[in-house]
Formats: C-alpha cells, structure tokens, sequence
RNA sequence: GCCCCCGUGGCGGAAUUGGUAGACGCGCCUGACUCAAAAUCAGGUUUCCUCACGGAAGUGUUGGUUCGAGUCCGACCGGGGGCACCA
C-alpha cells in the first residue's frame, strides 16, 4: 500500500517537518548541544548502542536501536544526568575486502565512504550523539592501543600461540573461533568449516571461565535469556580426571603410561566396559603410525568433522586398539581400548571410560560392538529396569560397586573421588565447555598482530616504540588468499631482538577484539598516550544501558567481558564488567512478496489493491504475500530508513519504531502503521498550534483555585508525567507511547474556560511537549518555541508530578457476584469496608442476581472490588 | 534429545503483578464536510442471543488451587530461540 507515501506529497502540509527537523539539527549541532565532558559534580550516565559496521547504508535495525538509546539519552539528560551517547564504526571487516574484490575499490576508501554515508543519515535522525568523541576501528590511532594491549596480555600470559585442530572457512580463507562456527557451518558464509591444524593466537578466555559464569548472577540490569546463553556457552561441569594405567596386546613391550579421562559419572566407576579415544589423541596418532587401518579410520573420522547434519546422523564407530586399560579400583580387571568418532579432543582430556548402563552414547557404542552392560545404578523405588535394552540415567542408588553401593548418585560422586584421591588414581575436577578465543585471521581488512617471527629468537615481540603495526595501503585482491602475506615487502622485517632477517605476523586480529574495548576508548577518544585516561574512564564506566541485538550475547558480550578482565589483569582497570545494564531489542520484520516466478519482489514494487489481494505494479499479475521476516536483502523485503526519512520525517520513523511492538520483541514494518504515526505527528502539531493562541504566556501565575475541568486536565497531565516516567525507565516505550495518545486525546477535548482552565491548559501542554521530547526531539523542539520559550526543550529538565494531582478522589468500585461482574460503585477513596460492602449490596444489579438469598460471605478489597458470595 | 521464552479481538498489543479482560494504535463500519474523492471531524467495533433493555460465553487445550485466575500449579497442543556425540 503506497497510497500513503503518495498522499504526503499530494496533500499541503501545515507542519513541515523537513524544515523543522533540518532546523533543529542545525541548532543542536552549533550549540554542541550533545557533547560530553567530565563533571565530578554532577552524576553520569553512560548510554551507549552496539556501533554499526559501516556496511553503506544504514537499515532499520540500527533505526530501531538507536532511537531506543536515543530515548533513553534524552530522557536521562532531562533528569539531570551528565549523559554520555557517543557513536563510531566497526570499522575493520571481510566485506571491505569483498567490495575489493567485487568493485575493485580499496577496503579503506569504501569503508570511509561508507562511513560519511551513514554518519551523513544517522545526523538526519536527530539522535542526541556527541559526535566528537566519534572513532573508527581501523584507525591506526585506534588501533595502535590495541596491540600494545596485546603485548601487555601476551607478556601476561594471557595470549600465547598454539597448534590445534582449528575451523577454516574455506570461502573467506580465514580460521573461525568457535563461537563463530553455528551448526559446523562459518557464522557469515555458511559454508561447511574444515578442520585443519595449524598454530594460531588464542586469548586465554578460559582463564576467567569461573568468573565470567559467576559473575553473571551479579548482572541484574541484564535480561536472563544472554545471561542463561552465557552460562551454557561457558558450560560448567564437576567431575573428575581418572588415571587408567594402558597395557599392550600387541607385544610391543611398549610402556603406555597412564591414560587420562575425564568424566561427570565417576560413580559409575565401576560399571566400566570400555575406553574411548579421540581420533585426534596423541596415542592414537602414535599407533596410527604403524597401522594403516587405523589411519584410514582417522582420515574417516576427520571427513565428518563437524558438520551438525552429519553428527547427527553419524554412526557411532570405534576402531579397537591394541591396548587394554586396567581398572583403576579393581586391580587385576582390564577393559579393552577404541579409538572412537564421537570422542573429541578439545573437550575434557579426549578420552572417555564407556559406561553402557547409565550412558545413551556409551550404550549404543556397547551395543554395536557386543561390549558388556553393567548395571551399577538401581531406581531407588526397587523397580527393576532392563539394562540392555536401554540405558538408565535417572537418579538412583548405586549397585555392583562394592564400597559405593546402597549410597546415591551424589554422595557416591564424592565418596569415589575422594577413594581416587587418596589413591592417586585421579582428582575431582572442573570442566568447561568454554575454549580459548582464537584470534588469529588470514586477512588483511584488520588490526596487525603486532608480532614478529624470527629464526634465531622465536616469535617476539614488536617493541612498543615501533607501534603502531600499520597495515600497508598498497595491496592487491586479484587473487584470493592473504594480501599481507603476498605483500612483496611489507613482512620483512630486522629481527628486534637480534637484529637478523625476520618476517613479521601477517595474520590480523579477528575483529571482535575492536569491538571488545571501543566503549572504553570512547570515555577518552583523542587520547594519544594510552587507550583512555585513568579518571576520564574511572568517571563514565560502567556503560550504565548498552542496547543492542540478541545475537552477541555470546560473541561481542563475552568477549568484552572477557576484555575488561584481561585490562584488570596488567593493572589498566580495577574494573570487572562493563556493562551495568543490557537491553536486546527485537528485530524489525516486513512482509516477503513472491513474483508468480518465484523471485522475490520488493514492498515497492507491490501494491495491494482492492478485495485484498496483492498485485506487481510492473505488470499488474497476482503477488504471493508471505509471512513477515526480518528484512533482508536475500529477501527483499527491506524499506530503506532513507526513503521513510525523507517522505515521512525522523520523528514519525521515530515514533512508528516505539510504537505498538515492545521494544524487545520483533516489530512488524507496515506501510499503514508509518502512515499513521505520520498522521498523529501533524496531529499533534495542530492540537499544540491551534490551542497556542489565547493561552497565558509562559511563566504566568499560577490561580489559586481549578474550575473541574482543569483539575480534570491537570490531573491527566501529572498522572501522564508519572506514568511515562515509569514507562521509559523500564524500557515499556510502547506504553509510553499508547499514554501519549491517551494524553493527545484529552488535549484535544480540553475546551478553553475560565483563566484557570487557560493555565492548565498550558500547563498541560508543556508537560506534553516535554512527555515526547525524548521521542520526537524535533516536533518537541519546534512546539517549546511555539510555546515561548527562548532556551531549548533538549536542555531542559523534565518535568515532575505533583503527587496531589495523582490519586483521585472517587474510585471505581467493581461489585462481583461469586466473582462474576454485576456492576461498579463510584466511591470515595479509601470509604471503609463496611460501607463499601453496604454500597454494593445496595446496587440494585446485585440485588436482582442475589434473588432474596443471603450473601455468606463478602470479601472486601479496599478502593478495587467488593464480592458476595452466596 | 536437553534448556529457555511465548500463545489475549481482523491485526500490533494493554491489563496497577491474584481483583471491572481487550487500554492505546492499526484496520473496518456508520455519519458529517465535499459535485466527488483524499484529508479531517463525530460515533461504533471480542463473540453469540435480543428491536432494545439486558443476558451468556470468552485470554491455545485440559484439570487444579482460590471468594476471585490472562496472571499461580500439573498435563497436553502449537510457535520461537539457544545448545547439542561436551563424557
């Protein structure tokens, strides 16, 4: 339906919201309205949005985010907070290498350019920004404080390099934490990863594995969704390391040693019926050597790799060794050795005891392989289960296993770790799921890794004089793989330490480490010395609301948690976390258009017509609506903020995004819905215009006494004033929003009177004004002009409620019959219980329901419901 | 498979946290203005019965707790999200 967008240009506008909005921007932008400086004296708030790639345009997402941040600013800045709300770009990025590619455009011109395109609509939005704090990742003077950070870490212990079996993307030619592999698959490519074992930076993540899950609980002001995502993510479980001592079979005289497990169920110790070892496990490799056989099983196991569609339907295999392990608590009994598919290396110690009894993937293993089935855990009820049919999990007593037997799962865990204790066959222990971050990235469109390799020295340092590792300007993307690597001089390099030949560290850092300490860099941006100054940052941080989208709550959100720590670590903070308060706004969704070929049409090039259905302006045949998806290219289904901008006015795309969908859930995009929030704008301008004339002027004196329809209008002022005061606090804007229009409609109504209901209608219309400032800053701005204010609604405070005007004096009394509504009583407030209950056995609805019977009971709820019962 | 969240009119969603279900907006219907339309304004809009007054039912289904349940508890159905051979 475009007969909206039509109608704005057909119709004369009374309020011109492209002059107004452009107006006010100006004036905000030369009194440096928005800029934030220090001011002991005065609290701080921190509001601060996830910053945007700087990908061309901006989308509705990021319209959505920012004006949730930018309410919160405003309002808070009214509130007398010092508010900090800056802005900058997650600068650094593969698609600037892609439009490289593509376009034959240098990564750093696009990304500029992207930058001055976005900026250029983000101003047009009105948003409260100080802009002079603005950053951009893959600014070397950004960057330079992050790899000397780095080094601090590095020489901390707290980065190391590492060879490990790692996911390669092999579309954008990079290694991938794992937090960025979903479902085996890259998180942008969504190309199958491969595993490849190469030697790679980590950040030692794990370090911090207790705190970062601990310290969530502490996070209150964060929604319990990222936080339970965070604790799954880390992935905490108790158990214990076994100690098995391995034998072999084959004669070869060999001494194994002793074979580490992990496991969550060391009481069921004793129900051991074999040992599993990952493919990729040292002992394996080493029997690989001589066995062909078995490196054809882990070549096999290698293929299948990751890939959730094919671990899922996968097999259990197992290739039986020539090792028997003996069972650490029973001396003389061996149990024979696998190599197995589903036993992986990262987790644990790459080694596992099979306990088919109580264990799903030990049992269908057992099976397969006519592998004995132990009972050792008995339901407690005495019911008997059948072992071989089915694995038994639930909780229960333990059997079969001697000094364990008759105690519970629990207790036996503890009893048996401390008997392996005392033996010195193993030790309770923690596990986690969480790995270190890999950090490394075969790319060129990011921060150096400021590290040099040398023959003689080993890997060293870059000393911090030489800082920053610029990246080189002069590269090629005609081929695919790393340009850095390619460049013909960039990576030779004199050896700091000896002074020979040495080749610098072409891989880059994945960039999420950019975005890992920018809100830092933010409380002290032109700082050239350090990341930020100690008191600056001491003063803003903790970022008091960040807002963002659900979908980094484990990636960027863990890893600035992690960051933060790691800043602890080398004294640069005594900070832990850094952000107080979490907000994750839904996505903006639209409705997807089918062209009877199948392509997918975009919202412009569709119109509904008359009897509901849905043509393709181009050829006027049939569209096929589908379900409503968040907007995607892929999908077309997009309506770019620009557009919307220009025809309607940021303040009625403002407005139509606080509107109606709670602002953590999906918002549904409609052309009617922005032809609506359009409508209430010029609504609202002529309410506030037309009642303009004939008021008091600003500041009269206030009367000493209220004609009933001024108080009446005073009270719905103070209530609209507590209500969304509430309301913006606990991020409700929808029902802020839905006041407003309440608040809009008795304006509307209010008739002048009398020289009091003159005054409260000014009254009334300033708190207005001042209710949607926050909202629409710019109608707000232009209306407070309107109203004769020389200083700006955006440095004004806003405004308070007086109690008195707050509670009413009759209530509604609703007046049940065992619990269904007969009618209501108006009341005075607070009338005493028996009266109400004489009131309402009085109303002649309740006395027809009562039919001459007597009431048994009444059950009075002061000022809310009387009820009878009979 | 495990964990979490959500099911309220034609639609988006409210409901002071156990106390008048459907605020507010969109859409739709009727009327006013207009030659007509758009815009605007006034009124209506959960469903069923009734000319009306009024009444009955009603928050995914079902059972329970309670004077009283959209709200609390149990089971089930449906939708969404996270994790997933993690030992």
């Amino acid at each position: 339906m475009f007969f909206g967008i039509r109608s704005v240009s057909s119709t004369p506008q009374r309020y011109n919201f492209h002059e107004t909005e452009t107006k006010w921007q100006k004036v905000w932008e030369e009194r440096q309205t928005f800029k934030a400086a220090m001011d002991k004296a005065r609290p701080k708030y921190y509001v601060l949005e996830m910053f945007p790639y700087p990908s061309g345009r901006i989308h509705m997402g990021h319209v959505r985010n920012y004006t949730q941040g930018d309410v919160i600013a405003r309002y808070k800045r009214a509130r007398g907070f010092n508010v900090l709300h800056p802005m900058g770009w997650d600068a650094f990025g593969l698609p600037a290498e892609n439009a490289a590619m593509e376009k034959k455009v240098h990564p750093k011109k696009w990304t500029y350019e992207n930058i001055a395109t976005m900026k250029a609509q983000l101003k047009s939005m009105g948003l409260s920004l100080d802009w002079s704090r603005e950053l951009a990742t893959c600014d070397p003077t950004y960057y330079r404080h992050q790899q000397k950070m780095f080094l601090d870490f590095w020489k901390a212990g707290l980065a190391y390099r590492k060879e490990a079996w790692v996911n390669w993307d092999p579309v954008d030619n990079t290694v991938l934490a794992n937090e960025q592999v979903i479902e085996g698959k890259g998180w942008r490519t969504g190309a199958p990863v491969e595993r490849r074992k190469l030697t790679q930076w980590n950040l030692r993540i794990t370090h911090f594995a207790d705190e970062l899950l601990s310290r969530l609980d502490t996070l209150e002001r964060w929604p319990e969704k990222v936080r339970l995502m965070q604790a799954n993510w880390i992935g905490k479980s108790r158990g214990a390391r076994v100690f098995w001592q391995l034998a072999d079979t084959a004669g070869a005289k060999k001494d194994w040693g002793k074979l580490e497990i992990f496991t969550t169920r060391p009481d069921t110790l004793y129900g051991a019926s074999f040992m599993a070892l990952s493919a990729e496990h040292p002992v394996v490799a080493e029997l690989a050597a001589k066995d062909p056989g078995l490196q054809h099983f882990v070549a096999e196991c290698r293929k299948t790799g990751t890939a959730a569609a094919e671990v899922e339907t996968a097999e259990k295999q197992g290739y039986k060794l020539p090792l028997v392990a003996e069972h650490p608590l029973l001396p003389g009994k061996t149990v024979p050795v696998y190599a197995a598919n589903f036993v992986l290396m990262e987790y644990g110690t790459g080694a596992i005891f099979g306990c088919p009894g109580h264990d799903e993937r030990d049992h269908e293993f057992a099976t397969k392989y006519g592998l004995p089935i132990l009972q050792v855990v008995a339901p407690a009820d005495g019911s008997a289960v059948d072992i071989a049919a089915a694995p038994y999990i639930e909780d229960g007593v333990i059997v079969n296993s001697d000094f364990l037997d008759g105690l519970s799962v629990e207790d036996a865990k503890t009893k048996v770790i401390a008997r392996l204790e005392e033996m010195g066959v193993g030790k309770g222990t923690v596990q986690y799921r969480l790995r270190d971050w890999l950090v490394s990235r075969q790319r060129y469109w990011g921060c150096p890794i400021p590290a040099i390799h040398c023959e003689s020295c080993g890997v060293v340092p870059v000393p911090e004089k030489d800082l920053p590792v610029e990246l080189p300007d002069d590269v090629t993307f005609d081929r695919p793989g790393n340009p850095l690597d390619r460049h013909p001089t960039w990576k030779h390099v004199a050896c700091p330490s000896c002074g020979k030949p040495a080749r610098r560290e072409t891989d880059t850092f994945d960039t999420f480490i950019d975005s890992s300490w920018y809100f830092d860099r933010f409380t002290s941006p032109h700082l050239a010395t350090a990341p930020f100054d100690r008191e600056e940052n001491h003063y803003w941080m903790p970022v008091d609301q960040y807002i963002g989208g659900v979908e980094h709550a484990i990636l960027h959100l863990l890893y600035s948690r992690f960051w933060t720590r790691a800043m602890r670590e080398v004294q640069m903070t005594s900070r832990d976390e850094p952000f107080d308060g979490l907000f994750t706004q839904g996505m903006v969704c639209h409705e997807t258009y089918r062209a009877g070929d199948g392509t997918w049409l975009t919202p412009e090039e569709v119109e509904r017509v008359e009897g509901g259905r849905t043509i393709r302006l181009s050829d006027r045949s049939p569209v096929e609506v589908g379900r409503s998806e968040k907007m995607s290219k892929s999908k077309k289904n997009v309506v770019d903020p620009d557009q919307i901008i220009r025809d309607y006015g940021a303040d009625t795309a403002r407005w139509f995004m606080l509107s109606d969908s709670p602002p953590e859930r999906d918002l549904e995009w409609t052309e009617a819905g922005v032809t609506g929030a359009w409508r209430f704008q010029q609504r609202l301008h002529r309410i506030a215009t037309t009642a303009i004339d004939g008021l008091p002027p600003a500041g009269a004196a206030k009367p000493a006494t209220f004609s009933d329809a001024a108080t009446a209008l005073r009270r719905a002022a103070h209530k609209a004033i507590a209500g969304i005061s509430t309301d913006i606090e606990a991020f409700h804007f929808n029902k802020a929003v839905a006041r407003l229009y309440e608040f809009a409609n008795t304006l509307d109504q209010a008739k002048g009177g009398d020289e009091s209901a003159q005054w409260a209608l000014r009254e009334a219309l300033e708190i207005f004004v001042r209710l949607i400032g926050p909202m629409t800053p710019h109608l707000a701005e232009e209306l407070w002009a309107a109203l004769g204010h020389k200083s700006l609604l955006a440095d004004s405070p806003w405004p308070l409620p007086d109690d008195a005007l707050l509670v009413d004096d009759t209530v509604t009394v609703a007046v049940q019959l065992n619990g269904k509504l007969r009618g209501t009583v108006a009341l005075a407030k607070d009338t005493p219980k028996d009266q109400a209950e004489k009131a309402a056995l009085a109303l002649p609805e309740l006395v027809r329901g009562l039919d001459g019977k007597t009431p048994k009971r009444v059950i009075v709820v002061p000022n809310r419901i009387v009820n009878v019962v009979v």
